[in-house]
Order: C-alpha cells, then sequence, then structure tokens
RNA sequence: GCCCAGGUAGCUCAGUUGGUAGAGCACGUGACUGAAAAUCACGGUGUCGGUGGUUCGAUUCCGCCCCUGGGCA
C-alpha cells in the first residue's frame, strides 16, 4: 500500500456507529485534510442529529464538505454524488488538503473507485408515471412489463423486486434501450485504488448492536424528535429518501400517535440494526482490500496513526 | 398451605388422538450500477422444566418434584 506522500486520498468505511467520523477529524486534524462525507443520509439538511451528522463544532475544528448540503425535499442520488465528490476532490487539492472520506454507503464507495455506467438521467414525469404504477399494480405485475418489454433485464431481477423493476422500466422508457445495454458501458472512477489509502473498521457485531441502541437514546435526547417534527412541516412525499433514514417513519409514527416512543425507538434500533448486518455483507464483498481494522486495532489506532499509513 | 392455569426456539405462542416439533418477530447468510440508512432472496437455531413410571417408542399419558402467574386461606 502507498505511504502517505503518494497517496491522493484517504477513504474510511465500516458500519454505522462504528466510529469512522471521530477517526476521520482525528487524522484530518493531524494530516490537514478535508472531511467528505460518503453517506447517503447525512447530505441532508435537516436531519443532523438523526444522521449522525458531525457536530458544528467538530465541523469547526477541520473543513468538511458534502455534509447537510442537500434539501430534504430532493432526491439525491449516486450519480450526484459522483460529480459532488470529484469536485470536492478538486477543490481539496486546490487548497493543498487532503481529501479523507468517510461514510457507510457502499455504494458510493464504489462509484468513488469504480465509477457508474454513464447513463442519461430520467425525466421527472417518466420516473413519477412508474413509480406510481408501482404502487398500483405491485411489482409482479410491473415485473410482467417489463418481461414484455426488456425480457434481459427482467430476467436479471426478481418479480419482487419494486425498486430495481421500476429502474429499468424508467430507463427504458426514457432512452429507448435497455439498462442492460447502460449498465454493459464502464464507468469511471472518480480516484484509483492505488492512489488511496483505505480503512474499513471492523467493531465486534454485539458491541456495535449494543453502540447502535445507545446512540438512538442519545439521538432522543438531542432532539431527534424535534427535528422529525420539524421535517413533517413540509408534508413531503414519504417516498423520498430523507423519509426512510431510520427512525424518521417511526418517530413519524409515534407523532401522529399511533405507536408510543417507547415502540418507535426499539423499531428505529431495529432498522440500524439490520443495516448495519447488511454493510457487514457488503464490506465483506467488496471491500476485501481495504486495510481490515477490528476492534482491538481501533482501541490502539491513535497512536499507531503514523505507522499504520506507512503500511 | 390448598385450588386453578401455565412451563415447547432468543421472545410471544401454536402443535403432536404417543412415532423427537412449527409460525411471527429476533438472529444468521447472501444479492446489490443514479432511492443504497434503499430494495430483494435464502436459512429453524430446540435436552419440548426435571425426574421416575407405563410403552416397541413419551415432548405428548400417569406419579412426584421444581419454577411462574392467578385465586382461596
Amino acid at each position: 500500500m502507498n505511504s502517505l506522500n503518494s497517496c491522493r486520498a484517504i477513504l474510511i468505511a465500516g458500519p454505522t456507529a462504528s466510529g469512522k467520523s471521530a477517526l476521520a477529524l482525528a487524522l484530518a486534524e493531524r494530516y490537514g485534510g478535508v472531511v467528505i462525507n460518503a453517506d447517503s443520509m447525512q447530505v441532508y439538511r435537516e436531519l443532523r442529529v438523526l444522521t449522525a451528522r458531525p457536530t458544528p463544532e467538530e465541523e469547526a475544528r477541520v473543513p468538511h464538505a458534502l455534509y447537510g448540503f442537500v434539501p430534504a425535499r430532493e432526491a439525491y442520488s449516486a450519480g450526484r454524488y459522483m460529480k459532488d465528490a470529484a469536485r470536492a476532490i478538486a477543490q481539496a487539492e486546490a487548497q493543498g488538503r487532503l481529501p479523507i472520506f468517510v461514510g457507510g454507503t457502499g455504494l458510493y464507495f464504489k462509484a468513488l473507485l469504480e465509477g457508474l455506467s454513464p447513463i442519461p438521467p430520467v425525466s421527472a414525469e417518466i420516473r413519477t408515471y412508474w413509480r406510481a404504477q408501482a404502487q398500483r399494480i405491485g411489482a409482479q405485475a410491473l415485473h410482467q412489463v417489463l418481461s414484455e418489454r426488456d425480457p434481459v433485464m427482467a430476467a436479471r431481477l426478481r418479480p419482487s423486486d419494486p425498486q430495481r423493476i421500476v429502474r429499468a422500466l424508467e430507463v427504458l422508457d426514457s432512452t429507448g434501450r435497455s439498462l442492460a445495454e447502460w449498465q454493459s458501458l464502464p464507468g469511471e472512477g472518480v480516484l484509483r485504488e492505488d492512489e488511496t489509502v483505505r480503512l474499513v473498521l471492523l467493531p465486534d457485531r454485539a458491541t456495535l448492536y449494543r453502540r447502535c441502541e445507545e446512540r438512538f437514546d442519545l439521538m432522543l435526547r438531542q432532539g431527534a424528535l424535534d427535528e422529525v417534527a420539524a421535517l413533517r412541516e413540509q408534508q413531503l412525499d414519504p417516498e423520498l429518501p430523507v423519509m426512510t433514514a431510520h427512525g424518521v417513519p417511526h418517530l413519524l409514527a409515534a407523532l401522529a400517535g399511533d405507536i408510543d416512543l417507547e415502540t418507535a425507538a426499539a423499531r428505529a434500533k431495529q432498522d440500524t440494526r439490520h443495516y448495519a448486518k447488511r454493510q457487514f455483507t457488503w464490506i465483506r464483498r467488496n471491500m476485501q482490500s481495504w486495510k481490515h481494522i477490528d476492534a482491538q486495532q481501533m482501541e490502539s489506532l491513535c497512536s499507531k496513526l503514523e505507522r499504520l499509513l506507512k503500511l
């Protein structure tokens, strides 16, 4: 792996609540870096507490980028992330600062390193139409439509997977070509692996689950419910990504009086645990070449930063 | 102390007219190209409270014991 001298960026991944942000902050302070977000939910302005975004105090210590800059009413995407990340790197380099990416969204790291196939954007009308269709006739029927119009994609997708079926239909309708054709075009990453130092934090799972639960209780004490109440005022489409952030659906239900707060908290914690589990799966499959850091190594990491980065 | 109802998976419970058992959730494994904190697929993990008896065979029937709830004293 590279020494820090030839390193263009540090990437820090790991499951939620693994202590990534603290590590990124420490590294950024030590090496004159800028912390760049790689989390699909921390981009949204309205949710700071609930998405565990760095606090204003933390943001003041070191430059941060791509945090809380998207209004909740917008649907952010991996495609937008790639462009934003490229711009953030250019900006950091212009200022002579080391980009330190940190986040838990595996797809964003993949986009960063491998890129995404160049697929033209889908118009809002087409997207809205197919999403409405999915609601109206269901995934199975939609898959039937797809298998008539695009058998290749239909064969690739499960009839029970509404999201990907909708995407396939959107792209087909919007471009006149199959998503399979588009996806066969190679993407171009923003960073090459060999110009990065890549760390993935892997705490003990039971410990991590406990930390997720404690963190959610802390979020509630820090005003997570107020954040969700404010979000509710906007009366956004419940299908927007921000509305699916862990805690949002259940805290909304609690605010509506459908469930009590304790139940809402328990369900939010459960969502978080399930998510962490999926992150472990992604890491195992997609981050083989990253430097894995277990709980023990994490303990002594601060004192070993220098050595670690030169490995 | 007596009476009643229970004790089956991590939890809540179903079930076996006697042939060693199954749902939901939890949990585990996996997929993943512009919603990815999303979306989807797969998996039952068990001294059936303990012990003795009846039986070819007991988680199931019987005795005793232990534990938990409720009632009566």
